[in-house]
DNA sequence: CGGAATCCATATCGATACTG
DNA sequence: CAGTATCGATATGGATTCCG
């Protein structure tokens, strides 16, 4: 039996996941996937980022080793954002996550209304509480 | 190329892997892999969270589909978690998303380590700006 | 262009108390 | 035992403004 989430490691093991669970930061890997991009042509790509948002995710992506800034020094200044190898290698298995969770959308939607028309759709969508 | 992190579902996608980088649910389906569990004693098991997080985190597995509730009638009452199919087939490539951080803790420590000390201690750890 | 700083709304979560 | 409900602290994220 594999032990690599045992009490010890299991919250820097979880703390990891979450990076990857957050929403900008996958975003910004598979866009990088395979080429360099400067700030807003990422940003244009991932499409409704707010700049505050990718400037974040990227300077964490940096600090984890996830991805290379190369700032050349023009006027207008370019910064480009590359994988690091150990961002690419992170790639391969948030792309086989993310394939299971494209095959099973229609799963979870499933699920998720029989539980709904199991349990009361109001009881989910309880912004219809009257006063 | 794959595609299906295109517009149209991207977003979807991105609300599966959130959710996989929910820290509690993880640990859940991690904790049920192989046994249904009662409450209280998974909740024993995660240690840390929450009566109410692991309720909440209960009650969306439940409803994407991932794990099964079961309500013994008998007093006191005895409910039991356990995951479906669908809960069962994510644990896979969770598992490999978990063996990855697992073997890159090192490399990521090292990664940060090598950016705080380029960019400055004070400017990670920014609790110790004065008044 | 790329980014830092500020402001503010909201979401998230933990602690606590109460219930069937 | 297995929850639900409420409250308050904190984290998160968007909009805006200013700067090199």
């Amino acid at each position: 039996m594999p032990n690599y989430y045992e009490p010890c490691q299991c919250g820097r093991v979880s703390e990891v996941l979450q990076r990857v669970g957050d929403k900008w930061s996958v975003l910004v890997i598979m866009m990088l996937g395979d080429e360099a991009l400067r700030f807003n042509e990422l940003r244009r790509r991932i499409g409704g980022i707010s700049q505050r948002m990718l400037t974040l995710t990227l300077r964490t992506l940096e600090r984890d080793g996830m991805v290379n800034r190369t700032v050349h020094p023009t006027v207008p200044p370019q910064v480009e954002y590359a994988l690091t190898p150990l961002g690419r290698s992170l790639w391969e298995p948030v792309e086989a996550l993310g394939k299971w969770a494209h095959q099973n959308l229609p799963n979870i939607d499933r699920a998720r209304q029989a539980y709904d028309s199991a349990n009361g759709v109001a009881a989910s969508a309880h912004e219809a509480e009257e006063a």
